[in-house]
DNA sequence: GTTTTTACATACATGCATGTATGTATGCAA
DNA sequence: TTGCATACATACATGCATGTATGTAAAAAC
């Protein structure tokens, strides 16, 4: 067959990666062949293996070529609010809820990641990938979270670390949720309420205080031994 | 070979279950084989394949097998805290965490569900079966958010179906960060202290009222457009 | 213009997982 | 005690996915 030129194989290249994420999304990673792949841009197995040492070659250059765009976005934010961290935060959230609505091959790809892959030995170098990628993640939210407390946005005794943490897994939780079942909820809308809700949650708090106790937060304080964190006391008149 | 009574049957079976889960958990439901599940507990495919239709069949009895002592666990809280629904709340969300941490079968079935699973069409008797515990679950703190409402417990303009939602997601969030990297955080202390924080977001506030605003909480008020959640104050003078 | 390398297609060998059919010895019921 | 259903083991047939080896024509390097 005619060999292609270099600007043409890459093409097929990003046919193939292209083909993989519609495949993988559809029918999983464990059950799709590389056959079918190939098969779906009319080119065989040769085409692939070409390209590709093995099927979790080409999911880690899946995640690889996905992970770009992200990345740019977050950083768009940072100079964006340059002075406010906590509304960093927010934006962020919000727009990593945005992505996954609007953006399919974003969506493909957490769909892939938390739906349709095993995350087992033969995945073990997408694994680090992605162990890297939250890692980094974590450390941004941290950072952003010190500077906040830097800057009295949120309470002073807020555990930086278990707030990004939260924000994290509070993101990752409904997205999953949502990519699971799509109609079962709006996850832009319903999203960002729950997303300011928990933010609400460690906003620094005016000096206000009262004594008024639920009968929740009576148990509360005999049933939990952390101190820190749930004392806060939070206010956040946000919204028109 | 010679036949099993009834109860020896039984007791097969649930050595095939144990095994499944065993794999399943350290190799994914992929690529484990049903030989290789029969191996472990030195029986032949057949005996798997007398108990069970196939592999799927097999995860589904895994599920329903799992899914009934964490629903009694559940229904042992309803009793305990019969007249505080915001502590059933999170009494239920500490409880979830600690069976986690604490029971291995509760944890390899959460893991198997969340990182070695493909939720695709061959599972799809198992997702449903999972979605309807979801719905059921969500069901249920939908009830309880309701009932907080009615006893003033938490603002009354939150709505409970996106509370729920939250917490949901925030507990499911949390487990599956901990899975993927359980050296990374102790599920039970950071997520009991993040479940406070979210819970914090949403507790009633006292009457208690303050103008001071941040940056960011005057960039969200422009940003976002819902108004009955993010405004919510909120105290939680929780813990010794 | 020749050589080399590229970008695939084709062909081949292998192994493994599945499902089913069949065998079989025993528990259990009548 | 007979007969049937049970609880498996064994055997067989099939298909499919993988990896690699080889072929090949054109692009690119020289």
């Amino acid at each position: 067959m005619a060999r292609k030129t270099k600007a043409e194989a890459q093409e097929t290249r990003n046919h193939i990666l292209d083909a993989a994420e519609a495949m993988f999304c559809a029918r999983g990673v464990a059950r799709t062949s590389l056959h079918e792949i190939a098969d779906r841009i009319e080119l065989t197995r040769g085409a692939v293996y070409w390209h590709f040492r093995d099927k979790y070659d080409l999911l880690l250059a899946l995640w690889e070529r996905a992970m770009l765009p992200i990345d740019r976005a977050f950083d768009e934010i940072d100079t964006e609010f340059a002075d406010d961290p906590l509304a960093r935060i927010r934006q962020k959230g919000t727009r990593v809820l945005h992505r996954i609505v609007h953006d399919a091959r974003t969506r493909n790809l957490l769909s892939i990641l938390l739906l349709r892959c095993e995350m087992v030995d033969e995945v073990a170098a997408a694994r680090e990938h992605i162990l890297g990628c939250r890692e980094e993640c974590l450390g941004k939210m941290r950072s952003e979270f010190t500077q906040a407390v830097a800057l009295g946005q949120i309470k002073a005794k807020i555990d930086v670390e278990h707030a990004a943490i939260g924000l994290h897994a509070l993101v990752d939780g409904l997205a999953y949720h949502w990519l699971l079942d799509p109609r079962r909820f709006d996850l832009e809308r319903v999203g960002r309420l729950v997303l300011d809700g928990y933010l609400a949650g460690i906003v620094q708090a005016p000096a206000a205080k009262v004594a008024r106790r639920t009968a929740a937060t009576a148990r509360m304080k005999t049933a939990s031994k952390i101190p820190g964190k749930a004392r806060v006391r939070t206010r956040a008149r946000a919204l028109k």
